[in-house]
Parts: structure tokens; sequence; C-alpha cells
DNA sequence: GACGTAAGTAAACGATGGTTTACATAGTGA
DNA sequence: TCACTATGTAAACCATCGTTTACTTACGTC
């Protein structure tokens, strides 16, 4: 009876999540290069060699963490009409840094990493933003939000520049309002 | 007199320019991570050890390509009319890919190389071109600045998505052009 | 021409860190 | 209860790579 009251002290599924969650959040702190296997395990409470049996490694656990951040409805779940106001406040305002754009930066330095996450960004990111904008010009309205977007990630979080990392100046934020509100507007 | 006439085999001088040269080239080819010593080495046709020597190690010796890289003269020499078109031709058609800005978006990976590429940016770019904007607004404005050219490099060469990799798209390349000339419009 | 110093090389060193191997233990069915 | 398998751990493994050390050689000078 006392089996169905807590789970088992040995559960491999529960491992497997716990390893996933703290490989989210080591990678996303510290990037793909710096982020020890050893310490996502030790976050995760287990042996560092289970990266290895339950993922095939480093680099696969990387993929399944990046996988598991990319969410496309976080941009194609909003109004047009208010597109601009409200990605801005979603980038900028996410008090959880779990944002993937940073994992992606991060995997760029590293060739094997770069490719999955270029295939990763295209397929869940690229592609459905594509096709929500819709059009003939959808081509274009894309790389013109990629541009924006990474421009942003990699100017307040990779290259802190004097008085302007970690909060939005003003001006800055209303000017990258009607950046993206313009891409939709078009 | 044959010692006039050609150098000598043995110039410290000369060596040290050589690794130097070859550090440009392969840190712009693959980044600081995966840029090895001896593959810096080869290429100046000398013995790994001497970049310790020369330059006090690896980092020190980005630290030194890195500089030796950046020329803010390539933004501020522009005229202001003509600044969108201008910047885009120099970015985009640039043929030798020795720009500086792959090689920061590789450091940003590294701990140590980012501190150092984020302080030579400010220095070297940041603070120039904030004079050179000049006004009440010239933060803004090189945020601005930052943000659409990291944008673009970081979208082209980081993470070349399907067809836009390599070339840029007309109508993408006129709306780069504009972003570019409404900063200084403005 | 021998000598001392600077320039350069070859080889080994040593730290790092992902991965593998050998072993221990908890759960499960006959 | 007794295996048997799945789960997990500890420790060693091993490749990588920047760096250091010991040695060699060329150049300038007395």
């Amino acid at each position: 009876m006392e089996t169905m009251i807590e789970a088992p002290a040995r559960d491999a599924d529960r491992t497997r999540a716990a390893i996933l969650r703290a490989a989210q959040q080591v990678f996303a702190a510290k990037g793909f290069a710096e982020a020890r296997v050893r310490d996502i395990t030790a976050l995760a409470g287990v042996n560092p060699s289970l990266v290895s049996r339950y993922f095939g490694g480093k680099l696969k656990l990387f993929e399944a963490a990046l996988d598991a951040a990319l969410d496309p409805r976080l941009m194609t779940d909003l109004p047009k009409d208010e597109f601009g106001k409200m990605i801005v406040a979603r980038f900028a305002d996410e008090d959880d840094r779990i944002s993937p754009l940073p994992m992606m930066f991060s995997a760029a330095a590293d060739s094997e990493a770069r490719a999955i996450a270029q295939r990763l960004l295209r397929e869940r990111v690229f592609e459905p933003l594509k096709h929500w904008f819709g059009g003939g010009d959808a081509d274009v309205k894309t790389a013109r939000f990629m541009m924006v977007s990474l421009g942003f990630f990699a100017y307040r979080d990779q290259l802190p520049l004097a008085e302007f990392a970690g909060r939005v100046e003003p001006r800055l934020r209303q000017w990258l309002e009607c950046e993206f509100q313009a891409i939709v507007d078009d």
C-alpha cells in the first residue's frame, strides 16, 4: 500500500525529468560551453554518468533542453494590433530568464551545438512565425523579426554595455515596440 | 652585405606580426573557442610556444587580434546623408570577412573572452559612435545602431537560416538601409 | 673564430571535463 | 526467500589543448 502513497526512490522517468529541468536552468545561465555536466547533475541531485545513459551525452541533452524551451506560441499567440507592445513586454519583462535566445547564442560558438540550434530555430520558430505572418512578404517579415530580436538579446545579454544592461531604457523600449509593430503592419 | 639585402631568418618583430595576422584570420574564421593555438601558429609557420612567449597566452593574443581588427572609422567616416546605404554596403559586401563582429560573437560564449570583447567594444566602438552621433539622444541612437548591427550579423553569420544565408535579400537590404538612415535622421 | 644572448623548436606537462567501466542496491516476480 | 533486472553511484579513463621546460641554433660582438 505504501508504494502507492509515495513515489519509489528510484524512478527513471522522474530522474530523467530532473536532469532535463536542471539542464535548462544551467544551460540558460552559463551557456553550452561553460555548462558542466557535473553542474547539471549536481543540481538534479544525481550522478554525472546518467547524462550519457539517459540522453546519450551532453550534446543530446542540450538538444532536448533547447527543444523543450522553444515554444513558438510565445510569439504567435499575440494579437496583431498590439504585437509590438506585447512582444517587447514578453522579451523585456521576463523575470524567469529561461528564454531560449541566450541558449541559442551560447550554442553559436560550438559548431556541433550550433548545428542543432540552427535546425531547431528554423523548425520551431522561423517556420511557424513565417506561417503566422503570412502573405508574400512573410520571408522578409520573419527575417526582420529575427534580426531585431537577436539584436535585442545580443545587446542586452551577451554584450551588456554601460548603463543599458539589465533594464531597458524607455525611449529604446518605445523604438523596439514600433519596430515590431511595423513588421506586422507593413 | 647580404644581411642588408634580405631580412634575417630570425626576427622577433616579424614573427610577432605573423602570429598576430594569423590569429586574426583564424579567430575570425573559427571563433575564440574553436580556434586552436596550434592552428594559428601552424598558419604563421612557427612553434605554438611562441604564443605564450610573445603575447602571454591565447586570451591576450585574442585581445590583441580583436583590438587590431576594431576600427571605429569604419563607421564614423561616412557622410550622414548617405549613412544607411553606405553602412549596409560596408557590412554586406565586405568580401574579406575579417569583420570584428563574428569575433565578438564567438567571444560571448567564453566568460573571459567576453569581458575583453565587452571592454573593447565599448571603448573602441560604442563611445566613438556615441560621440559621432552627438546630441541628447546619442545613447539611444548608439543602442539602436548596435542592436540592428548585432541582429544583422547574428542572423547572417551565426544562424544562417535557409535561403537567406550569404547574400542579402533586396527587400531586406532596403529595410536595413532605412533603419540605419533613420538613426542619424531622427 | 669563440662566446653570449636572443630566437626558435620539440616534447612533455597538467588541468579540464565528458564519458565509460565496474560495482552496489533497491524493487519485483517466481 | 532467492534470484534478476533496473536504477544509481564512484572512480577511473582518456582525449584535448594551452602552457611550460629543456634544449638547439642562428646572429651579433669582442
